[in-house]
DNA sequence: AATGAAAGTGTGTGCGCACACACTAATTTT
DNA sequence: AAAATTAGTGTGTGCGCACACACTTTCATT
């Protein structure tokens, strides 16, 4: 715990002999410097290898950033939303102190309008920031394109848009996630076998990112070459309910009795497992996230594997990237794929352990953020 | 970017009746201060939720902290250790202006006496604390027991040793890990099968750890009933040069010629998948580690799966650790472990372009890490 | 009753930086 | 040629905190 020092402002200036304002004025080009001087301080500060204090800079600033998040509500704690939510308010927390302020803005999974709601509500407060799940296709590429107007930096979570203004997007690789499930469908399935592709949604989502799931899970099996002996079907369910969904699924396998495997393609495999366990159907399933349901059914075997895309990582890093940009000034990756994880019954403790450690180090965070926060001008 | 306020210790001060200074003999214990006034000013700090700002706390107190990181030599940018080395350059670079000061000490992964001499230097130092990855058991115990009669906090990195005063441990669970290999494996077995765990080690390592790795990768056999359709074996060839490895296999392929997996116990698998390979067996094989030579086997299909296990994000956390543990005074999980990544061909380049991003955000830490520091008192 | 120590409290300075301001010297304007 | 700009530079203050120090009050000691 010694005391050390780092070369400061001061120490430039000494070294170039001029006064720390100049200093300043180099750094942050605010003009008003001799041709002569500047070099001389730009060369003291190369030889120096002078790196501005964060601390002291953050301080002296006094500034603040208020950062958005615009994301599904979770009904439940269980909910997979809460996941990346977990990420973003222990990563807000911890860079409170530089000034990160965070609003959530929770909307409706079923429910476009609340999203336009929460996004009108968004543009109003005129935030620094803001982090976007994008289910929602045609919303959400209204609200960004609001968003580049004003200048307001935006990162997409989960789902990408590409649309070349987005600061970033953190999250999965679709349709490589997709063919890894391929893959890993292959392992469990025989030689000669007939596949479903199980979408679930409500409506109106992003359904460029369904094509792109298809397409990698049908590629994986073009590229190994067992095409011929895969028949591999697609089925769109438009709902997440329990009850319709099975009537769905019923309609489905009698018209196919073959059926030996499904791939679910969003979070809700759950729902497909609990109707082959009740219904004694030998059929492999994989599916996504590691949510409550779908590790329960996992655990009882009724799911075979889960492919995890690091939910709790997108959004700490969605909170890191902005941090590095306000603060930093950093222009971060266009896109940042996070690690897709393969969980089966043998390491599926782990997991859970390692998201309960984020869970625990979180404990009170949303009061603190918030109530500290009073807007003086 | 509005300018905003968090409640400082002024305002405490204010809301209390008191001054700044009794404020702060309060928060830091230092006594001096009346029974009444004491009340009163927990009482505001409460109320207030008064949360001291860590940037106007670390920049007063201008106190540094230095780590030495203990772990094996990289002899090429190609090998293991470069990533967790990775992850602990990077977060100590982040954590600079918070004044942590990092030092790394490289052993020879074949010479005990090279880890004793950079032990003894390190004691010598008189660091703050220390991060290390214990290889050797003996000359680590030995070692550890030293920092702790000296008081200074240790992380193991990469293998625990179970000695009740590590600060904390971060790496993979081994038994686990060893377990999921025994359920990859029986995946693309047959029924019946023969199979080869094989250890390579060069003489005194952490035995205990190769003992629960084995244990792992049997009781998943033994767990899931399958323990009278497998015949496991074990080796332990103590050496990784690659002619005296493939020796020894050739004499154990021709007692065993039935053999159809092999579980590598480190990160060694790319010397038994060349032989294979060379060979033209048809031996199916797991290991550990994304290591180059070990992705050029998967890629080329002599390694059928990797498991690897977010070296990076070690040495990552270690570094976090110890930031939480001396800026914020917290105190860290003892057992820290990591997530597992379940590697295939199919998400291999996900993997390695995650690496990459870290090495990218990391173009030239150490310079800047190690010139700055000035030791004044 | 005088002295001193101890307990209790407030003030002032510095950490490194950003920025407003004051000041000087060199131009330009009239 | 005097006045008004403007370019170029240094000084001072505050961000929120820790800590040294000065100061006041209390109470034991002689």
């Amino acid at each position: 715990m010694e005391r050390t020092k780092k070369i400061t402002i001061q120490d430039v200036a000494r070294y170039a002999r001029v006064s720390a304002g100049t200093i300043d004025r180099v750094i942050h080009n605010r003009g008003r410097v001799s041709a002569e001087k500047r070099k001389k301080v730009e060369e003291a500060i190369k030889i120096l290898n002078f790196n501005p204090n964060l601390l002291a800079r953050t301080l002296a600033l006094g500034k603040s950033f208020s950062v958005c998040a615009l994301i599904p509500a979770a009904p439940s704690p269980r909910n997979y939303w809460n996941m990346p939510l977990q990420g973003i308010k222990t990563s807000a927390f911890r860079y409170m102190d530089f000034g990160m302020r965070l609003q959530y803005h929770f909307y409706d999974l079923f429910d476009e309008f609340s999203f336009m709601n929460q996004a009108a509500q968004i543009l109003e407060s005129e935030p620094d920031g803001v982090i976007l799940a994008p289910l929602f296709l045609h919303e959400s590429k209204s609200f960004t394109s609001s968003l580049h107007r004003k200048g307001i930096p935006y990162i997409f979570i989960d789902a990408d848009i590409p649309d070349g203004n987005s600061l970033s997007y953190i999250g999965p690789d679709v349709q490589q996630s997709a063919c890894i499930a391929g893959k890993l469908m292959s392992t469990i399935l025989p030689q000669k076998a007939e596949i479903l592709i199980l979408n679930m949604v409500k409506g109106f989502e992003n359904a460029s990112a369904l094509q792109r799931m298809e397409k990698g899970f049908r590629d994986y099996f073009l590229k190994s070459g067992q095409q011929k002996n895969k028949w591999i079907h697609t089925r769109t369910i438009h709902s997440t309910q329990k009850e319709k969904v099975w009537e769905e699924l019923e309609k489905f396998y009698e018209k196919y009795p073959g059926i030996q495997g499904v791939f679910v393609t969003n979070s809700n495999a759950f729902i497909v497992a609990e109707y082959h366990r009740r219904n004694a159907l030998d059929i492999r399933l994989i599916g996504f996230d590691l949510v409550h349901d779908n590790i329960q059914q996992l655990k009882e075997g009724s799911i075979d594997y889960i492919i995890s895309q690091s939910p709790v990582q997108q959004g700490e890093r969605a909170i890191q990237t902005l941090f590095e940009a306000f603060i930093q000034k950093k222009n971060p990756e266009k896109i940042q794929h996070v690690p897709l994880d393969i969980i089966i019954q043998e390491n599926l403790e782990y997991y859970i352990g390692f998201n309960q450690q984020y869970r625990f180090k979180n404990r009170k965070p949303e009061e603190t953020i918030l109530s500290n926060l009073i807007i003086t001008k």
